[in-house]
DNA sequence: TCTTAGCACTCGCAAGAATAGAGTGCTAAA
DNA sequence: TTTAGCACTCTATTCTTGCGAGTGCTAAGA
């Protein structure tokens, strides 16, 4: 569709566009880039490539600019991803070294690391609890009202919720409960745990004793759980040294966003089925208020079937090579902390 | 040191000015305030009042300004604080409505509401761990290498901590240890168990056991916690909607303060033991990058001496009254909460 | 002595006009 | 097919001008 010569060009555009955050003249492709044509050949070209809707104009005397379809074609056949330094992938383990394997502290460093190395915001989402595979569980009493459920999965994520009971439970019978619950449920998923315990025919069957009997209530209190998932952000003044950001109204409108963590979780988790790098370019987030934002995302593997998913947040005019490769590496290394503390 | 003419006018120089947010001239004052006074007096007056340093002039064809030490005058002897109307107060209390007791809950709620409400940033710092009372404390076998310890708090603050363990312990063994940690720990507080934890007499006398057990070395390493404090931070994107903030500098170095939340940590919670509201006006809050800013803040009582912070923050020309109130009431609110859930 | 009307003066701000410069599109020649 | 040349367009900057808001000062009045 693009012949050779269109696609050096529109690579070179893209290219100086993301360096230098200033429509790009025929005149500096050919300063800036070797290709032994004249300006004239090239805006002739540009002309071509505004045509076919890859680039425009801000004005008839300006230079060209990327356009979305442009990034797009940009992103899925002309960039070289080249690799991360050494000096950058040393950043990253060292990110992590200092963590204590505990799974909250993993998922708020990742969003650190990942924002200190892109220069963009970082996101994490933590794996859906409810895909969560129980592998203990704790009683803990508070009062003659309330007991503390303390829900550690087998990824280390834990999960604490208070919970109502019935009636003052005694410590032996609290301590029989807490057995039992372990005995059958440790090992099930969250999700199929839920279904059984609002479920009075299951419940009778995997407890096999009446629903009055405090271990149904219980059951039923401690896993009435909500859809979950913690979304940690860092980095987000790095906006601010932009210079596409240097008008009030367009960061606002992005920050407005940002503070709706659910909108940021649906756009990072959206499709997640998907695995490997994804791109979404500009408007392709489809986030109101993020329209001049572009989204690189990648699932890790929490363990099983359990994903989460990171992701930098940036201008569309970021440096797409590296980011790419800095999302993917990341969550490779991601994925190997998890296993290995398995 | 003022006499009465110059109190009424400098009140409502910084009462006009809070709600324009342009500077004010004698004839503004003139129109919308009653007072009896042509234009001219005021301008007397109000070049008094620029004398004594409570105003300003941005140029010299301009209206005034109140100063800092002008805000300082108003604050501490000028302004009249309006209780909170019945719709406000009921709005505070539904805000807790829904939330089930859960501490960490509780503390992000807070920051909602004062943000919602104030319209400006609400920061809530959760009690300093070490201060806080052991309640109960439950041991979690993980892998051969770590357990989970989950300490509950009285103030029904809960904290995860994943511990290294010496060598594999058996369930029992985990269940002893469990349980003598608890007869001999629960009802003192953190900071005192650290100490316990590190000083082997002490060790070995509370637990009257080698110093080679691994009860000592759970301890040790169950103990070993860092002076922590939560922050809860809510409504950044508040600021973009106040006119003196509508060069990106201003907005980026407050974002960049904002992010640094050790920063607001210290901020808050300097001088601590200063009981009641507290307002910062301006520069007196000693942060870089938060010049143009003011704090309320006032601290709660969780339990006995245990005492977080909560706080609003916002121009230098907020509407103090009402702030004030809001803090005043939600820090009551608050207290109240964690008094019930005793 | 305090208050006030009047007036000259200052300054910022917005609108316009002029200029420079960057970059394009087109044309015609190589 | 490529390229040099040129006219044209549009932006950004700078300067000027005029307007209006608001002050400070002075002198007259209470």
């Amino acid at each position: 569709m693009l012949d050779s010569r269109k696609h050096t060009v529109l690579e070179a555009i893209v290219d100086c566009y993301n360096r230098t955050a200033e429509p790009v003249s025929s005149q500096k492709i050919v300063r800036d880039y070797d290709m032994g044509l004249s300006a004239a050949t090239l805006r002739n070209t540009m002309a071509d490539l505004e045509e076919l809707g890859y680039l425009t104009h801000p004005h008839t005397s300006a230079g060209r600019v990327p356009t979305e379809q442009g990034y797009r074609v940009y992103v899925d056949s002309l960039m070289t991803t080249q690799k991360l330094s050494r000096t950058e992938r040393q950043f990253i383990r060292d990110g992590y070294a200092s963590s204590r394997r505990d799974f909250e502290e993993i998922m708020e460093q990742t969003s650190k690391i990942l924002s200190a190395i892109s220069h963009h915001i970082g996101v994490v989402l933590s794996p859906e609890l409810h895909e969560s595979i129980l592998r203990r569980l704790e009683l803990i009493s508070i009062d003659s009202e309330h007991i503390l459920a303390v829900l550690l999965m087998a990824s280390g994520a834990v999960k604490n919720q208070v919970v109502s009971i019935p009636r003052d439970l005694s410590d032996e019978e609290l301590y029989r409960i807490n057995r039992i619950l372990n005995e059958r449920l440790a090992g099930l998923p969250l999700k199929q745990i839920r279904q059984i315990s609002q479920d009075p025919v299951k419940l009778k069957a995997v407890f096999d004793r009446p629903l009055s009997d405090p271990i149904a209530t219980v059951t039923r209190n401690t896993f009435a759980l909500e859809q979950e998932t913690h979304v940690y952000i860092d980095g987000t003044s790095n906006f601010f040294s932009h210079p596409e950001f240097g008008e009030v109204q367009k960061i606002e409108s992005l920050f407005r966003v940002l503070e709706q963590k659910e909108q940021i979780a649906d756009l990072l988790s959206a499709r997640q089925d998907l695995l490997g790098i994804q791109v979404l370019i500009g408007s392709e987030n489809g986030c109101e208020g993020m329209e001049m934002c572009s989204v690189v995302r990648s699932s890790y593997r929490v363990q099983g079937n359990q994903f989460g998913t990171i992701g930098v947040i940036g201008p569309t005019r970021m440096a797409y090579p590296r980011i790419v490769s800095i999302v993917k590496f990341t969550s490779q290394m991601i994925s190997e902390l998890f296993e290995e503390s398995l």
